[in-house]
DNA sequence: CATGAATGAGCCTTCATTCAT
DNA sequence: TATGAATGAAGGCTCATTCAT
């Protein structure tokens, strides 16, 4: 409802008639209806952070680690298309205030741990002599990834637009400039001294099995 | 009205009201309340696509003129923050199916025209030696740049996440992914060849002069 | 609606199919359900401080004009028997507060000039010398009858009860005992010295000829 | 509850909360909401009408004992505010025909009750031969003061209005009163011609003496 | 062409009542 | 007998759109 229609799409009538529960169970959940779409944010949210922290744990050079993030974050997209833009909904004012302050604080949470760990993962590209910049500057190595990936998203909920201007694959696209920018910064090793792609295959086997076979199948179920 | 309270915050009573318009001579310019977004989300691209020009022709290098683009983009932000967040909402299929199809169509010339705007800069850098990239490339590394802003926008709609990841400036930080991404794709003179921070300095001066005043100026009234 | 089922029965859907105006057009008179309401009790306390000033300018001894005014009382209650009970309703503190502002104002004037109007014909007849008591003291008698107005009124609501205790015709009962309390006030012509029956009679054909036909009407309409 | 909001004030879930019982269980002792309320309205009717015999059996001359009737619903009125309010609301029909029948009988023979202690005094007033009016009138004289009681609690619901008209004391306004309808009747001893203050403060301590030191510990918990 | 009063569909939220445990 | 999660009808209010003047 929200993917298609935005917050007017959800209606509670609707919401109530498509869930198992009434409207007056839902308000026994949740405060407003503003609540109810917090509530959706923060469960692909907590997804995102566990996709995230097992990335984050792959057994490889720092590069290849943060590329694990990166496969992560296609993965949720995949998954869970519309997770993206309801994180941004959520977040206007008129809806943030009317959330309930205990989801507020949750979504914090969620939120702090995901950045926490991807920039993490810089500093341990620095630490390991791979990414020759100040530690301090670990955040904004990981700021040009995250934006690259936000705007993409953004972008991609116009695939009109983005064939128009001749980017038929926008996630690919993205892996790109993500690699360009990595070699910007000089995160060794370079693209041209490594084979990423396979990286990213092996990624995909060794810590996410499971989610490539369910985004796949999802995709098949849409392109039907 | 459209920035503080979304969609739901520009209400054709109140907006009569402000205009020197009433209500009845409102439907005669524009089909629906949509359309009126629509609108305003034109106003400020086609704002946009003479900026952009005008960057296209500043004097310099050819990295010197796609940053120029970059400072265009910062200056729309300055003068008109809430454009970005219009132009996604007047995206959504909710709204946009009860725009006219006029606004459409002009909606869709200026948005083409942006994008080629960058692109064609980025061409005449790889004409001119700068880039050591096939010519199809063009597109790929005008996205980096684009999303990149894009997803800082985003991100910057919600300060304070942002000082909590550690981004207190979300314009300099884009810059300098920005500037990383560019080198990563090698395109001459490189950060450490060229005083960046100067070029800058020059493309305000010279070809945004007045708009620099009336951003700075604006800034100091929301500041006070 | 209000008299039969109290403030839930008044509901705008339903309040709009029995007016010859939609829900939104009464919107643009009055700001909540509430003040809609208070604006019946405007209504009819407009009606009874025209009447008060009528019964006020009775030629005839000072107990004689006072007994006016009960006749007025009696009138609007025949004419109008809701609006004791919806003035009563308005001044609960959750009705009351959503109002709004001009209307409380209104209802105020209305009620001071009610009062005013009564306790003026109390000074009349101290300062006639045929009331023996202190000016100060105005207030007072005023509000002796008014109270078992107030009272009879509502005790009238419920005239099963009425007559198991034995009071068939609240009215009479009512003009007795104001007549009472005033010769307990030694207000000359006492009961046994006057026929306020006659007076009475007098008053209803030289101030109310109209009314009384009215009143009259209604309570044949209402007894077939 | 009811008090300050009404009979929208009392819900269940937070009555529920407030008692020590569920609302499962609230519902095996009451029909329905309303008959909660009606409850209530009879909880005090119960304490009026032990007052009511009380003060019926103080040792003293008749008017003395009808006196004494005032002093019994001053107390009332001290100790349950709120009661006469909700008597008024349970009567409103949309209400009273949503209580159980048992309720509604048990409620109608305590207001006969109530007026039936009045009547008797008035009647034995007449048999002392202290009050010359036929026996047939002891109602009307019941009446009178019943109303002016009834009107006085009605309109000091609404206090600020009383201290617009100047009367800052209602209930020492209606003792004033109501001894001048029984000077108009010509009970016996007349105002002039006794101490009723005296009275008054006899029945207070000898009847009432728990019951008055409970009213005022309770008037100096309101005024804190 | 300009106006703004009138419209009425649409939606969030509350809460009395039920009933399986 | 006690509980409280689930229910869903009901209602106040908003606001985009129309159209007579």
């Amino acid at each position: 409802m929200l993917r298609q229609h935005g917050y007017l799409g959800l209606n509670l009538d609707r919401l109530a008639e498509a869930t198992e529960y009434s409207k007056g169970t839902l308000y026994q959940h949740f405060e407003t209806k503003e609540d109810i779409i917090l509530g959706i944010a923060i469960g692909g949210l907590e997804l995102r952070t566990e996709f995230f922290g097992r990335a984050g744990r792959f057994n490889g050079l720092s590069r290849e680690r943060i590329l694990g993030v990166g496969v992560a974050d296609d993965l949720i997209t995949e998954l869970f298309p519309e997770h993206f833009q309801i994180c941004q909904m959520v977040k206007s004012p008129s809806i943030w205030e009317k959330t309930s302050k205990a989801r507020r604080l949750r979504m914090g949470k969620c939120e702090g741990m995901c950045f926490a760990t991807a920039e993490k993962m810089v500093r341990e590209g620095i630490e390991a002599g791979d990414l020759p910049v100040e530690p301090s500057k670990a955040k904004e190595v990981g700021f040009g990834l995250m934006t690259m990936a936000f705007g993409t998203r953004l972008a991609s909920g116009n695939m009109e637009w983005m064939e128009r201007i001749g980017i038929a694959a926008p996630r690919a696209a993205l892996r790109v400039s993500q690699h360009r920018l990595l070699d910007g910064w000089e995160w060794r090793p370079l693209t041209k001294d490594w084979d990423y792609a396979e990286t990213e295959r092996r990624v995909r086997e060794e810590v996410f099995p499971e989610e490539c076979r369910a985004a796949a199948e999802r995709a098949k179920g849409a392109g039907s």
